[in-house]
RNA sequence: GGGUGCUUAGCUCAGCUGGUUCAGAGCAUCUGCCUUACAAGCAGAGGGUCACUGGUUCGAAUCCAGUAGCGCCCA
């Protein structure tokens, strides 16, 4: 291919869609358990009906690196990717989709509505899946996986079934997280508690036998008034020691009740009495219960007041609240009102306020089943990246509360369970083993299906997603399938911190009770994807860009970069566009310098240049460095370096050096042998690259020689790290510094590369060797480099490591400047040595520091001194 | 309030076992270049009291303690 054929920019647009349907055809993809060594990863599923954000496009991004360069380093790779039926989003979708076609969830049945919600799920499900394919994710699709399928679904029951038969399963009344919108409850981990300014309410209780004794408490929510059962004082509070025994009335509801005495009461806050409403506070709960107090529940499911409350029936909380107000101003109850700021609970899903509410739902007793999952995150059995969020799991897990695992919604796993008639609870993988288990329990032989009612409620979404990386290979139902016992333990999750408790946590504990063992090796935590503001991006906020918008300006290798370059484990990243540009840029560099090397003319009758020799050597020396470095990163996760060591390799050490070392001259054709180096030189930095940048790598690889069908890099193997000489690399590192020199005197002085110098080199050292020199006469058009005892007048100058270097520039050279820049070179080279002598002339240091961290100080001082004398010299001669 | 982490260049961050290469990278900025692969580029340059105070050590960005600011988790 000659390179005028190639266009001088790259197009992702014309590449990607071809390159992931060629991996797909040839399934390059697909994982079946065979003799190598699995590496496996599942995905941490996406809502069904979810859409690709930023958080996303980090997470599988890094994971089809890890997956990708898992599949060139012999391991047989899978990632199994699928999604979840994300109960609560998809059923407030599914009703608001009703609502708009004028259906009301009430006047369906439960089986129209789930076939609402399917049909929904199918519509608008698996898009994100879709999505990630533009991204490159060489997922195994043919394993792709759905929290509802049949499979999963049964491995779901069956646990629940099983935890229940172990006595982990257990229903009871407990204050839960109410969700009044949803109308279900929610877990304690799906409440967000935000800081809002709101009101204190000042409002006195008469006491009972005085005329006009009140005992005043503060509230921010005088509505809950209605269901006050007691007020509580602490006994150390000198303030209300007199009313032992007494009874106060409640405002509105004239109810008489206790005052109590419990050390639980703040002195401090408010007028430190504190009205006691079991029903709607769990604290006031707590106490209820330990002082016998009565109950009364004043909302209804949907957040208005009921009919218990005696007033205000069917009037919204928030209403309820300034009626409430009022009324108490009306009757002389209400004492003041101050601004306050509290937390509040919101649902994670609806954004609506949450109401502690009292209710009968189902729950995991955790405690246990919680203990192997502890430990063996301590021990690093599974490791969290980076560590420092143990501390927060160990919190987390020993002080882990029941689960609450009842959700009162449809859309979802309907708990297997049935109540007879006098209310006894069966529960069987379905209606016929419950009516067994019925049977048997009752010894009625009798019994019929119709003389069961099933629970109407369904399972918590994480109580699907906790046995995920079992059952997407169906190890609940088949513990001993060849899949599970191939793929399971998994390697590597990649997930964000804020779901390490949600599903992290109870995966590992799923995994130590249905499989003795881990579901992972390794966490991967990925930050929190902001904007250069530091905010959450979020659609409602609207500064988050469209994943696919910006695969489409940039490519999907650039915005994988660009995600990349800004993510470092476990911290947010601040994304911006910008960084995504230079992902592209790096797409476009790769390009052209495939496109230089491409375009040569090859002559197979001139022989290879010495330069062109020195620059292989030297590259392949680098190329074996820096594949140990990334092997090193990779081993420690650290993917954002892993990435920065090859974008340098490529464009620093590559293009700008070894590439214009072995450039022929203009319109020159090159030698056969240097541009065969190049080239597989090109061809292994590909494979270098693929995991991070699969779609150009696999477009160049392509092109750099004809490839037979089936072939890929994305199949080839990772060039392996070989040794290296480390002496023959900083030889290099020193002539580039001397390349430097000449540059900037060109720079200074204005003179163009296409006028040739010459370089003037004094040295004492007996080691120093000049056989990078034809390096440096290429490089700098020199007519000669050459070894001088005694510099010529007019130079210019520089002393690099102790060695001279001279340009005789013919009269154009400003003594007093040279002599400035050099003294100035001196004072701090005379400093310099100050430290490193007065360091060696301390006797301590001496004898404490390691002998080779002395040696190298006596270096450097030997260093110092011979550099002093170069200076000191060169003063002098231009002095005259 | 309890726990926990962070603070290094204008920005985003590395700095892993305390010691040449320790004060770095990328981006941004500035200067000079439309040099024949790439202006999505090339060649250079500037920029920092490593939050603050003390301690340990021959030696501290690094280890310890305290202070301040910021973040996260829990209540």
């Amino acid at each position: 291919m000659n390179n005028l054929d190639i266009p001088a920019k790259y197009d992702p647009s014309k590449t990607e869609d071809k390159w992931y349907s060629y991996w797909m055809e040839q399934g390059f993809f697909r994982s079946v358990p065979d003799s190598r060594e699995p590496y496996t990863i599942v995905i941490p599923p996406p809502n069904v009906t979810g859409v690709l954000h930023m958080g996303h496009m980090l997470n599988n991004t890094i994971q089809d690196i890890l997956i990708r360069r898992a599949r060139m380093t012999g391991k047989n790779a899978c990632w199994l990717p699928g999604t979840d039926h994300a109960s609560i989003a998809t059923e407030a979708r599914v009703v608001a989709k009703l609502r708009d076609q004028g259906i009301k969830k009430t006047d369906i049945t439960r089986d129209e509505f789930i076939g609402h919600a399917w049909e929904w799920t199918e519509k608008h499900g698996g898009i994100i899946l879709e999505q990630l394919k533009k991204l490159g994710a060489s997922c195994d699709w043919e394993r792709t996986s759905f929290t509802m399928d049949p499979a999963l679904s049964e491995s779901v029951i069956r646990v629940f079934v099983d935890l229940f038969r172990k006595g982990y399963v257990y229903r009871g009344v407990r204050m839960v997280n109410w969700d009044p919108q949803a109308q279900t409850a929610i877990s304690d981990e799906e409440v967000m508690y935000k800081e809002e300014q709101s009101k204190l309410y000042y409002v006195r209780y008469k006491i009972v036998g005085t005329d006009d004794s009140y005992l005043t408490v503060a509230t921010t929510r005088p509505e809950t008034i209605l269901g006050d059962t007691a007020v509580c004082v602490n006994p150390n509070d000198p303030r209300y020691t007199h009313l032992k025994d007494a009874r106060v009335i409640v405002p509105m509801v004239n109810r008489e009740v206790p005052v109590i005495f419990d050390e639980y009461v703040d002195i401090e806050f408010g007028t430190g009495a504190l009205k006691i409403t079991p029903a709607h506070d769990v604290n006031d709960y707590t106490i209820g219960m330990k002082f016998g107090l009565e109950i009364i529940d004043v909302f209804n499911d949907d957040g208005t007041i009921s009919e218990r409350a005696g007033l205000f029936a069917g009037i919204d909380r928030f209403e309820a609240r300034k009626l409430a107000a009022k009324e108490l101003e009306k009757s002389g109850s209400l004492v003041k009102i101050e601004e306050y700021v509290n937390k509040l609970g919101y649902s994670e899903r609806t954004s609506a306020v949450i109401e502690p509410k009292l209710s009968r739902q189902w729950f995991v007793r955790m405690k246990e089943l919680a203990e192997p999952a502890l430990v063996n995150v301590m021990n690093d059995e599974v490791q969290l990246i980076p560590a420092k969020f143990k501390n927060t799991y160990r919190y987390w897990m020993e002080n882990i509360k029941d689960w609450c695992i009842s959700r009162q919604l449809w859309w979802g796993h309907r708990i297997p369970a049935w109540y007879l008639a006098d209310g006894r609870i069966v529960v069987g993988i379905d209606e016929n083993e419950a009516l067994a288990e019925a049977r048997k329990l009752t010894g009625n032989q009798g019994l019929e299906i119709s003389d069961l009612s099933q629970d109407e409620d369904v399972l918590d979404t994480w109580f699907s997603s906790w046995l995920w990386p079992i059952s997407v290979f169906d190890g609940i139902r088949n513990p001993d399938n060849p899949d599970i016992s191939y793929y399971y333990p998994t390697n590597d999750l990649i997930t964000a911190p804020d779901i390490l408790f949600f599903w992290v946590a109870r995966m590992i504990i799923a995994g130590y009770e249905y499989r003795q063992a881990k579901p992972f090796s390794n966490v991967y935590l990925t930050g929190m994807v902001r904007d250069a503001q530091h905010r959450k991006m979020s659609k409602s906020l609207g500064n988050s860009p469209d994943p696919l918008d910006l695969i489409a300006k940039y490519g999907a290798d650039g915005v994988r970069v660009g995600m990349l370059l800004c993510s470092s484990a476990g911290n947010d990243l601040l994304f911006d566009e910008s960084l995504t540009e230079q992902g592209r840029n790096f797409g476009n560099k790769i390009w052209n310098a495939f496109r230089l090397i491409s375009g040569w003319e090859v002559s197979a009758s001139i022989g290879q240049p010495e330069t062109s020799r020195l620059a292989n050597e030297w590259f392949i020396a680098r190329l074996n460095q820096e594949l140990g470095t990334l092997n090193d990163h990779f081993s420690k996760y650290r993917l954002s370096e892993a990435l920065m060591a090859a974008y340098k390799l490529f464009w620093d050490d590559f293009s700008s050096w070894y590439l214009e070392i072995i450039k022929p001259a203009y319109q020159q054709p090159i030698d056969k042998l240097t541009r065969d180096q190049a080239m597989e030189i090109m061809e292994k930095l590909m494979l270098v690259l693929h995991p991070f940048i699969p779609f150009i790598t696999e477009e160049i690889w392509q092109h750099i020689t004809p490839r037979k069908p089936g072939e890929s890099v994305m199949v080839s193997p990772q060039p392996i790290a070989g040794s290296f000489n480390p002496d023959q690399i900083e030889r290099f590192e020193r002539m580039k510094e001397a390349v430097g020199f000449v540059r900037s005197v060109r720079a200074e002085h204005n003179i163009p590369v296409r006028n040739s110098l010459s370089l003037e080199v004094k040295t004492t050292d007996a080691n120093y060797d000049n056989y990078l020199d034809p390096i440096l006469i290429k490089l700098l058009n020199l007519e000669s480099v050459t070894e001088i005892e005694k510099k010529s007048s007019g130079a210019a100058s520089q002393v690099i490591r102790s060695v001279e270097y001279y340009v005789p520039l013919e009269g154009s050279v400003d003594a007093a400047a040279e002599i400035e820049k050099l003294q100035k070179e001196l004072d701090y080279t005379l400093g310099f040595l100050d430290t490193v002598t007065k360091k060696l002339a301390n006797e301590r240091f001496v004898n404490h520091a390691p002998a080779a961290v002395v040696e190298t100080e006596k270096a450097k001082m030997a260093d110092a001194e011979a550099k002093i004398r170069a200076l000191r010299e060169q003063i002098k001669e231009l002095g005259k």
